[in-house]
DNA sequence: ATAAATAATTACTAGCCAGTAGATTTATAA
DNA sequence: TTATAAATCTACTGGCTAGTAATTATTTAT
C-alpha cells in the first residue's frame, strides 16, 4: 500500500504534469491563433477544463506565455551544451551543436514560434530573464566558432556575426519546414549543419 | 492660379500622403506595441487626429494591418526585380538582389518586423495575396541560384532551399542590426552579401 | 464514517476597444 | 456672400475577455 510520503511524491508529481499539459496546448493554440487572440477560455476548453483551473497553476496568462517562451529557449540551450561538453574539434562540435538545436527546434516548432513572435508581449523581468538565456546561446556558438577559427578550422572575419547568422538559421527553420512534408527532419538538420559550416568557411 | 483639374490632382497626392502618414505611424505603433495591443486611439493621438478619421481612409484595422505587411514586402521585391533586370551574371546579380533588399530591410525595419510577426492577423484573402508576393520574392532568388549553379559559378545541392536559407538571413536583420549601432548599415550590406555567396558556395 | 483540506466549477464583473451615427467644422463653387 | 459638399470630430455602444468570489465536488486523514 502507498505510503503517505509516496502519495505527496506523486502529486507533486501530478501537478507538474498539469502545468506541462497547460503549456504543451498552450504552445498549440499561441503558435496557431496568436498569442493576443487566444482566450483562456479557448485554452480551456481544449484541456477540457475551466479557466479558474488555469489559474491554479499559472498566476495568469503572462505567466503561461513566458514559461512557453522559457521551455523553447532553454530546451536547445541545453542541445547545445550537450554538445558542448565533449571533447570534440571546434568543426565536429559546431556540427552537434547545430544538430541537436536543430531537432529540438523541429520537435519543439511551436514553442520557438511562439516564442520568437510573441516575446514582445511578455513582462519586463520574464523578458530580461529569457533574452539572457538567448544571450547564452549566441555566445555558446561565438566561442566555438572563434576557437575553430585560431585553429584554423573556420574561415570568418567577425565569429560573433556568424554565431548571429546561424542563430538565424536555426530559428528559420519552422517558417519553411513542413512535418510530413517532402523533407524527413532528418534532412533538414543535414542541410542546417551544411549550411552553418559555409557560413564559418569550414574546409570540405 | 491654380486650375480646377490641378486642384483636383493636388488634393489625390494629399489623399496619398495622408494613407502613407497612417502606414509608417501604424508601422511603428505596431512594431513596438505589437499588432493586437495597439489601438487605433494610440495610432490617431500619434497623428493628432481621431479614430474616426483613419476609418476614412482604410476600411478596418486589419486593413492598416495588410497594407503595410504588403509595403514591407513589395518594396524588398521590387529592389529585387530591379536588380534581376541587369545583365549581370548570376553571382553578380545575386550580390545585387541580396545588397538591394537587404538594404530596404534596414530601411524598413518596421515593415518588415511587422510583416513577419503579424501575418497571421491578416485576413484570408490579404494573407494569400501577401504569401503569393513572398512566393515571388523566394522564386527570384533561386532562379539566379539555379542558373548560377548551371553555369558552374555556384556549388549547392538544392537551389531552392538555398534561396529560402537568403530569405531567412534577411528577415532575420532586423533581430539584431540596432540602428545607430557599432555596425554600419553598409557593413551589415557586406555582411549579408558575403553569408549568401559562401551559403550558394560562390568561388572566391 | 466523517471532518478537514484540496481541487475544480459556476457565475459573475470591470474595463477595454473596434467600429459607427450624427453633429460640426472647413473647403469649394456659384 | 451663400449654398453645397467634403473632411473631421464628439459621443456613444456592443461585444468580448482577463481575472475573481463564492460554491460545489472530491480527496485525504482520523
Amino acid at each position: 500500500m502507498a505510503s503517505a510520503a509516496n502519495k505527496r511524491q506523486l502529486k507533486v508529481e501530478v501537478v507538474a504534469y498539469k502545468r506541462q499539459r497547460i503549456l504543451e496546448e498552450g504552445s498549440r493554440l499561441f503558435f496557431t491563433r496568436g498569442y493576443e487572440a487566444s482566450t483562456l477560455d479557448m485554452l480551456a476548453d481544449r484541456l477540457h477544463v475551466t479557466k479558474p483551473f488555469l489559474y491554479s497553476y499559472y498566476r495568469n496568462k503572462g505567466e503561461i506565455l513566458s514559461a512557453i517562451c522559457e521551455t523553447g529557449i532553454r530546451e536547445t540551450l541545453e542541445a547545445m551544451e550537450a554538445a558542448r561538453d565533449t571533447s570534440a574539434s571546434p568543426r565536429d562540435m559546431l556540427a552537434m551543436m547545430v544538430a541537436g538545436s536543430a531537432r529540438v527546434v523541429i520537435e519543439r516548432q511551436e514553442y520557438i514560434v511562439v516564442y520568437q513572435r510573441e516575446m514582445k508581449n511578455l513582462a519586463r523581468e520574464d523578458a530580461r530573464r529569457i533574452l539572457n538565456l538567448r544571450r547564452d546561446f549566441d555566445h555558446l556558438i561565438a566561442n566555438v566558432v572563434e576557437d575553430g577559427e585560431h585553429r584554423g578550422q573556420f574561415k570568418v572575419a567577425d565569429p560573433g556575426l556568424a554565431a548571429v547568422w546561424i542563430g538565424g538559421l536555426l530559428t528559420w527553420i519552422p517558417n519553411w519546414y513542413v512535418p510530413g512534408g517532402s523533407r524527413s527532419a532528418d534532412e533538414v538538420v543535414d542541410h542546417v549543419v551544411d549550411a552553418s559550416m559555409r557560413l564559418v568557411g569550414a574546409a570540405d
